[in-house]
DNA sequence: TCAAAAGTGTTAATAGTACACCCATGA
DNA sequence: TCATGGGTGTACTATTAACACTTTTGA
């Protein structure tokens, strides 16, 4: 059977990663510093290659965790790159994969041995080859999912304020709200619940904390910010 | 440099198309009798191999032009399929693309001799390895793109009835709409010119003939359908 | 006591939805 | 003359957007 493929040429396939993460009222990005070559000294987003035993999404999954430490993490494919000259070294066709990260909860070890950093969303320094339009095309990805799925969620802690919400979604959308409109929309959904604990750390005053319950979501999962 | 890349894997790289056709008020694909390993006999998409000069945008416009004589047609990717055994003959990666297309402007001695044919949309045969997810895929990206965006010009002749609009975007959504709440809407976008031209193939009375103005469009891209 | 963030409702504007009849024509 | 599809407007409902003050408390 084998014969009937034959005939065609194979490529290297990679896979790269747009990591956000979300703090101090910024969106932020995980980028490589790169230690080795090609492009050796420029930014770029973390990326491997497609092995044999793995499927392409389990490849962004590995890819994530040699970073990160992170396993089972909220990633969705944005796009696939395949120019010729992409990538000016070698011939690769790359997905691009969009993941949301709590940025409190990666390994810190790991990405420093990766030489990676977080950066401001708004002021990324250039990125090698074509991730810079990866980024693009995953920043849109992303705001159209958040605007009807709760994947903002998989950016805050388990435990978060309103103010800490309405500031993630400001940063995803670029823009400011209402608070009262804003409120009015949260309370109407039922899957963010509000518990019985204070956070003291933004306000003298305190503001209530909220969680994310999966499976009230899943019951309606009808969902607008 | 190729040795940083030397100790990966190489894969096949193939592209594969959904393309839609509107035709008597139904959307259709256009797929094929398989006449060739592997699954002979079954329907698929039509697809190919990506090749060594070629990107892979490139090779679906190529692909699709080999089977219905068009070029500069609207196509868009709508993801990238990389299970390891979702080719049962060998390991290929797969990106799949939707295709919006003319009906009668199809060569249609190409179309035969791949052994193609149109089926409507909502009577499909099953098709071979992970095409159905594909044209799932293809027809969510369709739905929300034709309501944001006037791809759906693409299905229609360069002249229309807004009868015939309607029926198109019935047929994508796949419910009934309100003729004077569409009309209204359409009577809202300069952009769909009404021409002083009148189809009488579809009724006595005859019904105005419209045309989507591309320069207008640019000035004002505001589109909701 | 005051600075700083938390919390809270009403009104106006806009967008969307429901709905029914007359028109022009060719057969 | 009648069957067929073409064409038109209004009232209601739901959604969204605009807007400002009081509360709590630690420093």
């Amino acid at each position: 059977m084998a014969t009937y493929y034959g005939i065609n040429p194979k490529f290297y396939v990679s896979v790269d990663c747009i990591i956000f993460g979300f703090d101090k009222g910024c969106l932020k990005l995980l980028l490589l510093k790169r230690n080795f070559e090609p492009q050796k000294g420029s930014w770029s987003l973390m990326g491997g290659f497609v092995q044999e035993d793995e499927s392409v999404d389990e490849a962004a999954q590995r890819v994530l965790k040699e970073l990160t430490g992170l396993e089972n993490v909220y990633m969705e494919q944005v796009g696939t790159y395949g120019d010729v000259h992409r990538d000016p070294g070698e011939r690769v066709i790359s997905v691009a994969y969009s993941a949301l990260i709590n940025i409190n909860e990666y390994d810190r070890e790991l990405v420093d041995c990766h030489n990676a950093s977080w950066n401001a969303l708004d002021s990324l320094p250039p990125l090698v080859f074509d991730h810079q339009q990866m980024v693009e095309q995953a920043l849109a990805w992303f705001r159209r999912k958040a605007s009807s799925e709760p994947v903002g969620f998989e950016l805050l802690p388990e435990l978060f304020t309103l103010t800490q919400l309405q500031n993630l979604y400001e940063a995803i959308y670029g823009k400011r709200m209402d608070k009262r409109n804003f409120r009015k929309q949260v309370a109407m959904m039922d899957f963010i619940e509000k518990t019985d604990l204070i956070d003291k750390t933004g306000s003298k005053r305190g503001a209530a904390l909220y969680r994310f319950n999966e499976k009230t979501y899943r019951m309606a999962p009808k969902f607008k910010l």
